[in-house]
DNA sequence: TTTATTCAAAATTACAATATTTTTTTAATA
DNA sequence: TATTAAAAAAATATTGTAATTTTGAATAAA
């Protein structure tokens, strides 16, 4: 269940990885390793390892003997992303509502109850747990559509679903209760086995989302 | 126009990537820091940002503290692929037959004369140009969705791509002629504007090239 | 036959050397 | 004097080597 992370390298991939995604590094912030062997305590060998993963997956930009920076965002980007989103979660969700078996269901409803609970906190306006809220919202996610039978899908799925993260996390404002029904209806229509209305929701889910990312950017 | 590979580092990353796709590293071979340090003449650190992103791109598996192997091969992720390969590449030529323009026509026409060149001469028995073919047909898929208006799209397409092309380097044996029909009908029907004639064939053309692996698997 | 222990092989990481880029300074020209 | 060009210096990225850690195999003890 949980990701063990056994190296330094991993590590520290890790940390670099959640510090853009939650801002922590800037869109285009410069990061030049002596800076960064200090911050994360790594040397450039750990930390160039690190940062050309990263620009593989595209949270980073590698300028050949120039150094690394946190990748831009831009409304243009971000719509790529969401349109992607959509084609990806949408895609995998209609098989694995199909697929799903009663592992799938026990683990969707685990999910969902897990999301709950964070949401109605939120909604109390606490708000310093923004990392768990994440996580959970990540895991209903996943859950619902991990019995797609595509472990490929599944990757790219989980980079795009990062980069659209850090733009929701960018702007700070959270679309609340609208979010929450749609999640609510997402996991009803899963459960009842009703794919069509599922990616329905869901692809409206993204839409919005990114709508009101979008107008606060 | 001319991908200029300026650092020992990316150059030994493309030098092993072609590699795998072409297969002269095979399917789960073992990939040892020593004997990698010979054949690429580069020295560890060099090697291990190389096989770090290949691991980030699915074409090595890098096992904590185990080291790296080129990816496994199987059927099912084959299946997989093919899948994604569809949805990926329909859906961007889709909107790049809406969006392509007068440029995007010269080229697409460019890369299918080239493409037709390549062709006659492996029809003719000329088998000795393998690399070159793999270069012009990705030019000429590249060519047709180009204008689709996704960078992020493109660069998931790109992987997936060379993904499917080392299953059919794998296999050795080509379609040949019902897959140069195929890039015909492709081409004309993208000139034509004719979107879901395009699609329907481009995943024809796919699905066939799965198929025709598969069984040869 | 199983469990420790030791040894060899291999991966990970730190550090140092090299090469490249960027900035600053100096010199030359209009 | 202002402006450009050249040179030098500083900052930074890249790469090689060596030290450290971990794993896997071989041997010895229970």
């Amino acid at each position: 269940m949980k990701n063990y992370i056994s190296t330094l390298g991993s590590s520290t991939y890790e940390r670099i990885k959640k510090d853009i995604i939650f801002g922590a590094l800037a869109p285009s912030a410069n990061l030049k390793l002596d800076g960064l062997k200090e911050r994360y305590t790594a040397s450039v060998t750990t930390l160039r390892e690190a940062l050309k993963t990263l620009a593989s997956e595209g949270f980073v930009e590698a300028a050949e003997q120039r150094g690394f920076f946190v990748s831009p965002v831009s409304k243009n980007d971000l719509i790529e992303i969401s349109d992607l989103r959509i084609l990806l979660e949408c895609t995998a969700l209609k098989t694995s509502i199909t697929n799903g078996d009663a592992d799938w269901e026990g683990n969707l409803v685990s999910a969902r109850h897990k999301l709950q609970m964070i949401e109605a906190k939120m909604r109390a306006g606490d708000t310093g747990q923004i990392e768990l809220w994440k996580r959970y919202d990540w895991e209903f996610h996943q859950a619902l559509i991990e019995a797609c039978n595509s472990q490929n899908l599944l990757a790219l799925h989980a980079i795009i679903y990062d980069k659209y993260f850090r733009y929701q996390i960018l702007v700070l404002t959270n679309r609340g209760d609208e979010a929450v029904a749609e999640h609510c209806e997402m996991f009803e229509a899963a459960l009842a086995r009703d794919s069509q209305t599922a990616i329905k929701v869901l692809e409206r889910h993204i839409r919005l989302g990114l709508e009101h990312t979008l107008s606060a950017m």
